[in-house]
RNA sequence: GGUCUAGUGGUGUAGUGGUUAACAUGCCUCCCUGUCACGGAGGAGAUCGUGGGUUCGAGUCCCAUCUAGACCGCCA
């Protein structure tokens, strides 16, 4: 190899030695006989001098052509504090050009001005960004981090396969047919669920693996339709140990990454979650936490709350404290539009301020009302109360995506906090209105709480279950559960969530086969690696963290994937296209 | 499936129904021996996403469609 030093490494210690770079042209100055080239590779900059002796020779040379330069490391006259080798230069002695390059589609620069589609088009030019390089090489730290610290405490890497079968509930599969047996279909992963909990009954004892997992939804900033997961599942244990393993992980990788020490993760049941922060994924890291103020208003003349009430809903809100000044009708009236799109009818508000009531329901609002919300809420001078009434769940999740807002809008978060919070005991079903049945919340495995085995079939909306979210500053960054092992129990489960015996064997009956067979108590997690990554590297775009991303279309505007196939191909899989 | 936003030289933007579509940057040519967002002089480059419509006249207004983005639903 001819290289002997990359551009990021040369300092005041390598002056007077020979060297040679290879690189690509960052950018260019030229004065004449004197010309600056600034050589680039992944580890960073390196300016290089040449002089009347030999400027002759990169007469042609513009960005991004690759080069090798040889030369003599000079201290420099006038330094740049700006780069990171910035106390010296290289006189060049000779020069190859390597390659040569058209003028880009865009300007590659870590300030780039190029919009998302151009920068997905042309991605490999994107990724000679300094910003993106130092993404993947942080996404790269956190994965050899995970390994050796999961490896170190026994947990085994193995692989599950990418074409399984389909499994109907939960996800949208994205489906592979099969060319030997026509008709059929495999299904990439949503999860390796399966699998993992039977290589727990094979007597794997601890595993883990970083996987791709692939569902075909909807996608969103932080979701993409392929993914990756660090999945760890264990044997022989409870909620502590599987909490205990994930927050040393967690430990370890913002000590190694960030040089943060984590103080103990603290813990929430979904219940209280959200009672107070209106969601299930909560950002801790500012206050202005829900309130409910149904009891308030029990005697209430105000018909709109009152027949709310009547109906089983509630009445829930939060205070912004000292700024009622600065939302004035109109953006309160933004505001409550803003709700509307999470189900809440209406945004009411109060504001106090020099001993006076305003707002949108100061009128309907009785005196006796306003003194008890003075007093719960401990009202001060140019506070403003936002109060929706609606199902409990709207009022709160509406409640909590305007708690979120603000928080951002009005610099409330704490940037450089990572709050770290468990949520447990999450409900064990969901009912789903279009089917007339419920769901499981999770997923059909997970165990529900032991005291509520007896509610499974009578009262299904009181079950709750072994499963547990952590959340990092209003990210879920992994879910997971301690599963069932028990036959009779999971039989149970599929009972309740409607399943027959017979429909339960069809969908999964490899999976409960083996389950006669002496399955161990076991549990575990899967952790979202590129929330986790997006939020280390400070990025709200799943994007920023993934080498070659799809658009919010699911497609890549590089390959153009997907795309159309041949005839011949469709006809191997005796598929045919209807118009 | 739904709501909203955007689409104008290579790139990023301005353009509020009326002349030759403006600016920055990039690109090309020339000048320049200490720049590092180098500087100076000149130049090329756009049928305004696509298709209809309204109008004497449309980049601008209306409808449809495509693409990108954000959100709701969805994501066991």
């Amino acid at each position: 190899m001819k290289r002997t030093h990359n551009c990021g490494e040369l300092t005041l210690k390598n002056v007077n030695e020979h060297v040679v770079l290879q690189g690509w042209v960052n950018k260019r100055r030229n004065f004449g006989a004197l010309v600056f080239i600034d050589l680039r590779d992944r580890e960073g900059l390196t300016q290089c001098v040449f002089d009347e002796t030999i400027s002759e020779k990169i007469v042609e040379v513009r960005n991004e052509f690759v080069l090798e330069i040889q030369g003599i490391v000079v201290e420099r006259k006038d330094k740049n504090p700006k780069m990171k080798t910035g106390d010296i230069e290289i006189k060049v002695e000779d020069v190859t050009i390597i390659n040569i390059a058209e003028t880009t589609p865009m300007i590659i620069a870590n300030q780039t001005d190029a919009l998302e589609d151009t920068r997905l088009k042309y991605r490999y030019l994107d990724l000679r960004r300094e910003c993106l390089q130092e993404n993947l090489k942080l996404r790269h730290k956190v994965t050899m981090v995970t390994r050796n610290y999961l490896s170190d405490l026994g947990f085994l890497e193995i692989e599950t396969p990418i074409l399984c079968k389909s499994t109907p509930e939960g996800a949208r599969d994205y489906l592979v047919p099969s060319r030997i047996s026509k008709g059929s279909f495999y299904a990439l992963p949503q999860s390796p669920q399966i699998y993992k909990q039977l290589l727990m009954i094979g007597g794997m004892d601890k595993y883990f693996q970083i996987a791709r997992c692939f569902r075909d939804e909807d996608l969103r900033a932080d979701r993409q339709p392929e993914f990756t997961q660090i999945y760890i599942e264990m044997s022989f244990v409870e909620e502590k140990d599987v909490f205990d393993v994930v927050e040393g992980l967690m430990r370890k990788i913002f000590k190694e990454v960030k040089g943060v020490d984590l103080s103990p993760f603290p813990a929430l049941t979904y219940n209280e979650c959200m009672a107070q922060y209106g969601s299930d994924k909560p950002d801790t890291r500012f206050d202005m936490k829900l309130v409910n103020i149904s009891d308030v208003f029990n005697q209430t003349s105000f018909e709109i709350f009152k027949n709310i009430l009547d109906a089983n809903g509630s009445i829930n809100c939060f205070v912004v404290k000292n700024q009622a000044d600065s939302f004035s009708r109109k953006d309160c009236d933004k505001l409550s539009e803003f709700v509307k799109v999470y189900g809440a009818k209406a945004l009411s508000y109060l504001k106090y301020s020099s001993n006076e009531w305003n707002g949108s329901i100061n009128k309907v609002v009785s005196d006796e009302e306003k003194q008890q919300l003075k007093q719960k809420l401990n009202i001060e001078d140019n506070d403003i109360i936002f109060i929706v009434a609606d199902k409990p769940k709207v009022s709160q999740t509406a409640l909590g995506a305007l708690r979120v807002k603000l928080g951002k809008e009005l610099h409330l978060i704490d940037e450089s906090k990572y709050n770290f919070l468990w949520v447990t005991n999450f409900p064990m079903f969901e009912y789903v209105e279009e089917e007339d049945r419920y769901v499981a919340a999770h997923h059909p495995f997970t165990s529900p709480n032991l005291e509520d085995v007896d509610k499974l079939m009578s009262e299904p909306q009181n079950c709750y279950s072994r499963a547990y979210d952590l959340v990092l500053n209003g990210y879920e960054l992994l879910s997971g559960s301690i599963r069932i092992h028990d036959q009779k129990l999971q039989a149970k489960v599929f009972e309740a969530i409607g399943l027959s015996e017979k429909q339960a064997k069809e969908k999964f009956g490899f999976f409960l086969e083996a389950f006669k067979y002496g399955t161990p108590p076991h549990g575990g997690v899967g952790i979202g690696l590129e929330r986790l990554i997006m939020i280390l590297a400070g990025t709200d775009n799943i994007r920023d963290v993934v080498a070659f991303p799809k658009t919010a279309s699911a497609s890549d505007l590089m390959s153009e994937a997907p795309s159309k196939v041949d005839d011949m191909q469709l006809k191997d899989l005796a598929l045919s296209i209807k118009e």
